[in-house]
DNA sequence: CGCGGCTTTGATGTTCATCAAGTAAAGTGG
DNA sequence: CCACTTTACTTGATGAACATCAAAGCCGCG
């Protein structure tokens, strides 16, 4: 039984993949330093230009990563589920966000001081490596990320980011869209009428089944194929 | 007068940069650790799938990072200067390079053994932070580049490297492209031909002079204009 | 019920890749 | 140092891929 009164961090998911270093006592102490926020669909949890004074990270939920390119339009550098997103790349490099960040889902946001992060990594080098093998983790997938969709032509594109809601973030053949036509676009780079005419050529050819925001794929081979060829 | 028998770590122009907060006994330390490699152009410094095991930076020269696409083709990511370049993201989060790396110009490399990289980041907070920042605005500026060139059509993106060389890696208005026009191509995810093209239209419309690899930048209000608009 | 936003589809035009052929430049071996 | 070979560059012509525009359907919400 866990006496929900007091900090629940030691007990939480995250504790073990970026906090693993740090002893119980540490841990208490974390507690002190940090707030949880919850987002509803489309909240903004910050926007470029922002002070950054947190380290956050995503404890459940789904969030698009974007900024405003120059002709005011949205580009989307990264979609990401919990574990894969901190508040990102440069917290410690800048002064103010480069990106904005905002729900997708429903989503908790895990904030802690970044003094008392910095503090940690002065202090507890255990930690440091940790903190940082993480920072590297995410950063390398988007980097990765953006390589493999500039890659392809609009039909992999489609179907890399379909693969990747399959795959990575749902884990299941049937699932509901989180994002617009027009975010996908934003995403890939393309344009949202395109997006939505290589969705339906995909149901046309019965690769996939489409409802509104439902999404189910029936013939993954293929789509792979449409992936890595594309 | 320097006794160059001795290590000259002390002395790196780097010291200020990433290894500031090191003692000069550390430095000393840090020699025993470190090699240096010189590169001609052309010579590959790692290829992907080589083993990590040093922490590397570029001391002089130009590299560039890339990778095989899909097609077999080289896709370049990043064209980086001293101080821009690490032996990038993922060192401490991958067993093996995701990315090729070679010389476009005569350049020397740094490398530090890994393991000491680790053991200062354990037992010196800050270097840990100092490190750590280094890493994030290298990352960063990365990532940023990506985007900015994913946001630019045809013209806008040959527009936007040449200021990248005149502005970033040269600092003068008239330079010699270190890479190929394939390689550009490479870079901004266009066809040769098509780079190519545009270079001739800069040069008709007198936005640049064009003799072989030489580049001078006649007109740089209209450059800065194609690239911002495109 | 009606309005506004997201989605869909078709028609059209632009942008860009591809192909081909030719020229210049740069390396290679005698 | 020259003939030879190869690689890089250049340009034009063609077609494919994609963006844009416009009109209509759908859906949720006041």
């Amino acid at each position: 039984m866990i006496d929900t009164s007091k900090c629940q961090c030691s007990d939480c998911q995250f504790r073990n993949v970026t906090f693993s270093t740090l002893e119980d006592s540490e841990i208490t102490t974390l507690c002190d330093y940090h707030r949880e926020y919850s987002y509803s669909k489309g909240g903004l949890i910050h926007k470029e230009g922002d002070p950054i004074q947190e380290f956050k990270y995503l404890k459940s939920g789904l969030v698009k990563v974007y900024r405003a390119s120059n002709s005011g339009e949205e580009q989307i550098l990264a979609i990401n589920k919990p574990f894969d997103f901190v508040s990102n790349i440069s917290i410690f490099s800048e002064e103010r966000y480069k990106y904005s960040v905002s729900a997708i889902e429903e989503s908790v946001i895990c904030s802690i001081k970044l003094d008392y992060i910095r503090s940690l990594i002065l202090n507890h080098g255990n930690f440091a490596l940790e903190f940082m093998t993480r920072l590297s983790q995410i950063t390398d997938k988007i980097i990765l990320q953006t390589l493999d969709i500039r890659n392809r032509n609009l039909a992999g594109r489609v179907a890399y980011v379909l693969l990747y809601f399959a795959n990575d973030i749902y884990k299941s053949m049937i699932f509901d869209l989180p994002v617009s036509r027009k975010e996908i676009a934003d995403f890939i780079s393309m344009s949202t009428a395109n997006v939505i005419r290589t969705l339906s050529d995909f149901r046309k050819e019965e690769i996939i089944k489409l409802h509104g925001k439902t999404v189910e794929i029936v013939n993954y081979e293929k789509l792979e194929m449409i992936s890595s060829r594309g």
